[in-house]
DNA sequence: AAAATAGGCTAACATTTGTTAGTACAAAAA
DNA sequence: TTTTTGTACTAACAAATGTTAGCCTATTTT
């Protein structure tokens, strides 16, 4: 009874659709955003998804895989937002605030991979390490542009468009202390907070 | 006379009053900054410094002094100019508009300590991680401060202010990608873009 | 000039790491 | 029922890492 209780031929599927591979996945991106990729070990990971580590490589390819599919999940889902938006009849303000909250929704629902793909992309090797450098340089191109858009057509006051992406791209990186704290405001507050006080900064008077 | 001059004793000191222990400190904190603290290697550091690893170890004692020497460099200025601050007679505004413009300087002339100070102190091991812990937690707390005394006095206008401090604090993280542009515009005149944007954001209109 | 010190070097170490090979068994397919 | 497949395990590996020991020489002090 006991033997047959201690015999665990495989990951527990319980009844989800989720995968073993997904686990494994969401498991390593939580580490991931804890320890850093690379002190995040493959044995801890297997750890935390009940395994031994080898076991692992009969889902995954590598540990850096682990990296590119949590890092292009989050990436491609913002490259596929940015063509929504761009191609939408909005105003630029509209556009802006769009964008900014599913920036602000992603890092709270989907933090984890959020957060690890913007800050440890940078363990990516190649060619996704380019391929990434690229992405991201492009998204924030066109950011800009829609900011730019917005100035041309004086929906938004004069301001200079490389700060103003810089500062909004990276206030919403803040979340992160949002999640940390232990009093927290509601998820749908912080938003409306975080989009008053970046909004406004934009808006003609 | 060949022999002679590949002879390297010592690290060059040259002629300046820089110790060769601020010249390693110096270059781990660039390397730390590029490849984060786990990634970087104590040979790198060496090659860089021109030296072989062991060497190193006449002037520190672990790659995590190393680490140490770096935040707590950092967080202690940080602590002395909110010290400062606090003890000024400035009105809430300008206080904040100080330790902007502060935090504004500090990314742009101290970059690799600052950008590692904040991204790599998870990292530090025991007693110095609690340490760095309470006193950014202190620092954020005092910071929140000002705000609300602010907005008590109505200088500043109704805010959340665990929101205004997560926004200005991680909006100068974005300096990094000043750093990284290649068409940057004056480290002045991005001060002053920044403290325009996130400063009236709070002004009263 | 002699002695002491500082600080370089090589060699080696114990760990930790990502990963592979080979094996065994449970579930699914035949 | 037999076969095949998926997936777990153990054992092991090579490479990389932080660090120490011991030596040797240039510089500094006496």
């Amino acid at each position: 009874m006991l033997a047959y209780f201690c015999f665990m031929g495989r990951i527990k599927t319980t009844n989800s659709q989720v995968t073993r591979r997904e686990i494994i996945i969401e498991k390593a991106a939580i580490l991931f955003k804890e320890k850093g990729f690379k002190a995040a070990s493959m044995r801890e990971i297997a750890d935390v998804v009940g395994v031994e580590a080898a076991s692992l490589y009969n889902h995954i390819k590598s540990k850096n895989e682990l990296l590119n599919i949590i890092c292009f999940d989050v990436a491609n889902r913002y490259t596929q937002k940015m063509e929504e938006v761009e191609s939408s009849k909005l105003s630029s303000l509209a556009k802006i605030e769009n964008l900014l909250r599913f920036h602000i929704d992603g890092m709270i629902n989907h933090f984890e991979e959020v957060y690890v793909s913007d800050r440890e992309w940078k363990h990516l090797d190649n060619p996704y390490l380019s391929n990434m450098q690229n992405q991201r340089r492009t998204y924030r191109k066109r950011f800009a542009a829609i900011i730019e858009e917005g100035v041309k057509k004086k929906e938004i006051k004069k301001i200079d468009v490389a700060t103003a992406v810089l500062i909004m791209l990276h206030a919403i990186g803040g979340i992160e202390s949002w999640h940390r704290s232990t009093q927290k405001i509601t998820g749908a507050a912080l938003e409306e907070n975080m989009i008053s006080f970046l909004i406004d900064g934009l808006k003609k008077i």
